[in-house]
DNA sequence: TTGTAGGCGTTATCAT
DNA sequence: ATGATAACGCCTACAA
């Protein structure tokens, strides 16, 4: 059954030309003359030949694989990340190649296997490589690029969102909501983008605080996602301590936590209590949500990402870029621009 | 920068065995003693060596990689669906590489493409490969495996939902619930499993139909997602012409139904009309929508294709297998179990 | 512009 | 059990 697969030789017998000189056809850098190529397409279409990559990765020592390192792709945000992430990779003549590190403490020996594919670069979301592990690839010449992991790193590329613009955009819309018993809710277990959503919003309040003008109480939910979040708002009631504002440091902790509050049916949104969110998942959108929020956009987090692997590629040797993409906020019914003014 | 990578020549060196051994030592089912593979672990730990996959690709004709063809990935249950996949190839030791065929025309020329990387198999979860496209790579013996793309194909492994059965669950359960005047919605455009679904509930109806002890009514939404069952709804609202039970073939779909009745608050869930979606997307879950929906599980779609693949892998000339996945009814808010006593 | 020839790092075959 | 050697298919000097 097994076929054995045709190669350029096959192309160039039928076409009654040297080897090298299909490999060059195939290359658009190299100057061939047009009857040549002409002849070497034909005969390589008769053939169904396609260039064998492997071969190809051999002699330029480099792939056309981009790592892409994530824990999970079901969550909201992560989804349409990744979906942006594929998307622009292929764009760029490149391959995706998922790599899943849910299981967060095997990254280092996860990532030192990637080793084996002479990628094209690597492109972190999730957990956070060792020094040396990042060092060992970029001293290969692969590129790696982190995503919302840190803030400098000795040698990777970074691409962050502006975390703390969008936890200032939030306190700020809230102040100007008259909102003054505020909250910031972000899961137990840290993660960069949190962290500093948190210090953006904690930052922004920090003189009002001291002036005594508002209250700012920073709270965290068991899980980052919607079941935590409605678990949060159903101890919150609970608990009979209401703040009038809330800053989700994702959105769909916050829809969980509407769906908390409804279910009780004791604090009316917005007016006793303002929601916003964070990234803008499509759920955000849905009319049982309509959940004001501090949009990101997947598609500039990708195109940042894939094009910072790009220029790495081209200069190895310049130093690392870190990168800063804009937010900004999206007034829904949980929090309405009205409010504000 | 560049350092040039280590080699299994270099591992044998510094081992002092040759480099023979050392590939050896590295294949699990390869004879070596004890001691030699120690030595050569040492060196490679030492070195950092690390298997060059394309050297390997080279001679064995076949790369670690799994195309894993999809049309986006951020859609509600697809996410779920390739997360599932994406662990099940990586515990097969094998590496996912995703194409997007969005641009579903291109799909034969894509897929083409994918003959360049010498894959272990691909897995098609949208869009559908001409025959000639799926033959070149059986005989190649590339294994193509259909995932709910069609009942039969000439070579291609195939694993599909039970559809029919989803739509018969679905209508078993309003019949119970003593609903009269049904109906069936999928999205305008058809995709094999809407179509199966969509059957299993006609047909599983069909006698009550004749005998005039219910009516039914099929009917199309847009887009098949929220927005299309969010529009759907306020068009159905307005024509006043409303079923008593309904089925839609994606659970997302169901929910911006949901939406809709709970803006216009016209009909009361489940009493004036029940809703039963179909998938058990998270979101389904849900308080806000806490639909009643027929379930299936990723992951025993994900382990049945890979594995459908493994086996063909081994076994290249047996003929191909249809496989048909299980899926059962969850009750939740929007048609209660006691509802169908 | 085109052809010739060497080598990329591995596995597999054949000796030993 | 281990070592030597020949592929695998391509790219890239170098030569013509």
């Amino acid at each position: 059954m097994d076929k054995p697969s045709v190669t350029s030789a096959d192309v160039a017998r039928l076409a009654g030309v040297s080897q090298s000189t299909v490999s060059r056809s195939f290359d658009s850098s190299s100057r061939i003359s047009d009857g040549t190529r002409q002849k070497v397409f034909a005969a390589a279409d008769e053939l169904g030949y396609q260039v064998n990559k492997a071969a190809q990765t051999m002699i330029k020592k480099r792939s056309d694989l981009v790592g892409l390192v994530t824990a999970g792709l079901a969550d909201p945000f992560r989804s349409e990340f990744l979906n942006s992430l594929v998307l622009e990779i292929q764009n760029n003549g490149l391959r995706p190649m998922v790599i899943d590190v849910s299981d967060t403490h095997t990254i280092d020996v996860q990532l030192q296997s990637l080793i084996q594919y002479q990628l094209s670069g690597v492109i972190i979301t999730s957990g956070t490589p060792s020094e040396a592990v990042a060092k060992t690839f970029i001293k290969r010449g692969t590129p790696v690029v982190l995503v919302n992991r840190a803030d400098h790193s000795s040698e990777a590329d970074i691409v962050n969102l502006d975390n703390e613009k969008a936890g200032a955009l939030a306190a700020e819309a809230l102040m100007k909501a008259g909102k003054r018993k505020l909250m910031v809710v972000r899961s137990k277990v840290a993660s960069y983008s949190s962290v500093k959503r948190t210090k953006g919003f904690l930052d922004k309040l920090s003189p009002f605080v001291k002036q005594g003008s508002i209250s700012l109480e920073e709270a965290f939910c068991e899980t980052g996602n919607y079941h935590g979040g409605a678990q949060f708002g159903a101890d919150l009631l609970a608990s009979k301590h209401y703040p009038d504002g809330v800053f989700f440091c994702m959105d769909c902790i916050a829809c969980g936590f509407l769906d908390a509050l409804k279910q009780s049916n004791t604090l009316a949104v917005p007016t006793d209590i303002a929601v916003i969110g964070c990234d803008d998942i499509s759920i955000a959108r849905y009319q049982s949500y309509d959940l004001t929020t501090v949009r990101q956009s997947p598609q500039k987090m990708a195109a940042a990402a894939v094009s910072a692997l790009q220029k790495r590629l081209k200069q190895p040797n310049t130093k690392p870029i870190q990168q800063k993409v804009s937010v900004e906020l999206v007034f829904r019914g949980t929090l309405t621009e009205s409010n504000t003014l």
